[in-house]
DNA sequence: CTGAAAGCGCTTACAG
DNA sequence: CTGAAAGCGCTTACAG
């Protein structure tokens, strides 16, 4: 059932039929009302494949991200996928599973698929030359979402990272912590820049954090608690956790909670993405913004118009972050009140 | 850079270089050398639209599910792709938002793409007249997931939500609860049939659920937080709440203590789906598990057969769930105890 | 083992 | 306002 079909029906040539399909203006009204009733009739469907090869484009864009089980990037995915959608465009997904190798052959095939551009939350140890490889050297329009690869230029949408850890580091601080840990998250730029922000917002008080007291996991949930066995395996409880997002922190609650201790009241926890979650735990869970949705709707700006100009230079949007305070960081005042 | 490209460069015809493509083995390993370090040099990349155009198939499958923000969908929505992605399929995803019209326009896309197949978590309100027009009388393969649809005749995965619902009903009139609420989640099959497995569960042991206690809201967090609303201004605390699923749960936990009202301490609460956060939270939250890895396994399995053999008969796959109990439904026990 | 030709279902100048 | 022809980048019998 093609187009051919339905002009044969109609009697008129197949691209007349096709200037109907895209609404084209000069067509006579009485030939777009036989060439319609046609396609009722014979049920006709469109096939945007053989037309999108015709004209070089193909309205579908790619979205890798790491893993959506992660509230943050699942509150990123569907923020894409509403502009997108909106706007025409069909979404070429998959998941990464924070894997090089599987991140390889996910832009593999959207390339070899044609889609127009990419949105990519690069895996934990992506390298520029991957990316050179694989969408650089096809030229491949693509933005790369919440962690920087270095010596990759391109489009990027992320949120300041230093800013966001010394809003954690600062506030810690000033609740009178004195011994704060950094727990968990694979390393990677995002996870040393949050780190080195805590660091300074804690030494504008005066306080320091201990190398040892920073402990690389993986960004799941386990990766949490796995972090929390190594602390209490290497010294004393700290005061306060800062941990490397709300995701690890609940694992955190969850790894502290079998080891007898009570998250909020024992020891301090904050986080940082502010995922919804965050609201709703016991203790509520201090955290740092982040904005899936604003980075979501950035990114998805920003590939539009490289789409439109590949060849404009390529351009960084850093986000601020902002703090939310909640009943997990404030043991001391309740202490003191008590 | 086509194939053109490749062949002219190696002075083949392209047909050849369409054989060295494709592995096939009628060709001189001279020859496939020399094409290979042709496409090496020219930077050539396969165009598998073009491909899949000439030879009617796509390799490429869409999913529709309502929100992945929801942790049990995410859950499902990896599984198929981990599967799909590992036999050479694209996935074409999109996010119905629980939205009838949206679905629609989804399905829509996804057939003008020409999909092998399409994997669809039903919107709340989606009607056999819907699908009918969306995907039978475009004779697209498809499977439907974890909510069937009346009327509509297809493969369909998903749990057995009454034998859900009647392990919940039982472990709490077991722990003798005798006043039980259901709380949230939007008018649905599964909504009901887990409904009936709880009242079927707790008549076992004589216990009767009011209707005035059965609560419908939204399927998102929020819909637990409005749920505990109500009920509370509809009258007084009831010993247990089994809440729709276990994303509902969540909320209504919060909804809870905004209300001063201590969980699993104040009142048992019971959920469904038994995501990863169950065992988590504080208290932990008793579940009834529904596997959303296998019903990911299982309906990639479905709609691949259906792919290979259209016309067989259309299969359910009903799964049964499991009990986990945790810290949320035992309350009695525990001020029995004290 | 390799090549010439037809075709997948569209769109797009161009001519009338 | 409508049609004939070429072409997007592949694959597939078929012939040699």
């Amino acid at each position: 059932m093609t187009i051919n079909d339905v002009a044969a029906a109609t009697g008129v040539s197949r691209a007349t039929v096709s200037l109907v399909l895209r609404d084209e203006p000069r067509v006579s009204d009485e030939t777009r009302r036989r060439v319609h009733e046609a396609m009722e009739r014979l049920g006709y469907v469109y096939d945007r494949r053989a037309a999108n090869m015709r004209t070089q484009r193909s309205m579908t864009v790619g979205l890798v991200v790491t893993d959506v089980r992660n509230p943050y990037f699942a509150e990123l995915a569907m923020a894409l996928e509403v502009v997108l959608h909106d706007l025409g465009y069909a979404l070429l997904q998959g998941y990464s599973h924070d894997d090089r190798e599987r991140e390889a052959r996910l832009l593999e095939v959207m390339v070899e698929n044609r889609v127009d551009g990419v949105v990519l939350l690069p895996s934990k140890d992506t390298t520029a030359a991957d990316l050179h490889q694989r969408v650089v050297l096809p030229r491949m329009p693509h933005v790369l979402l919440a962690r920087p690869v270095v010596n990759h230029e391109s489009d990027y949408v992320g949120v300041d990272n230093v800013k966001a850890g010394r809003l954690l580091g600062e506030h810690f601080a000033a609740e009178g912590y004195g011994r704060v840990a950094f727990l968990g998250g694979p390393r990677s730029t995002a996870r040393s820049d949050r780190l080195r922000g805590v660091r300074a917002g804690l030494a504008r008080h005066g306080v320091k954090l201990d190398a040892k007291l920073s402990i690389v996991t993986s960004a799941e949930r386990g990766g949490g608690i796995a972090a929390v066995q190594a602390l209490l395996e290497a010294g004393p409880l700290p005061e306060a956790i800062a941990a490397y997002s709300d995701n690890v922190a609940l694992g955190i609650f969850a790894g502290l909670r079998a080891a007898g201790i009570d998250p909020g009241r024992d020891v301090a926890v904050g986080g940082f993405d502010d995922i919804p979650e965050a609201s709703l735990t016991h203790p509520s869970l201090t955290s740092v913004a982040t904005f899936p949705d604003r980075v979501g709707n950035e990114a998805s700006r920003l590939l539009l118009e490289r789409i439109a100009t590949p060849d404009i230079d390529p351009r960084r949007v850093i986000l601020p972050p902002a703090l939310s305070v909640r009943g997990s960081s404030t043991t001391l005042r309740r202490s003191q009140a008590a």
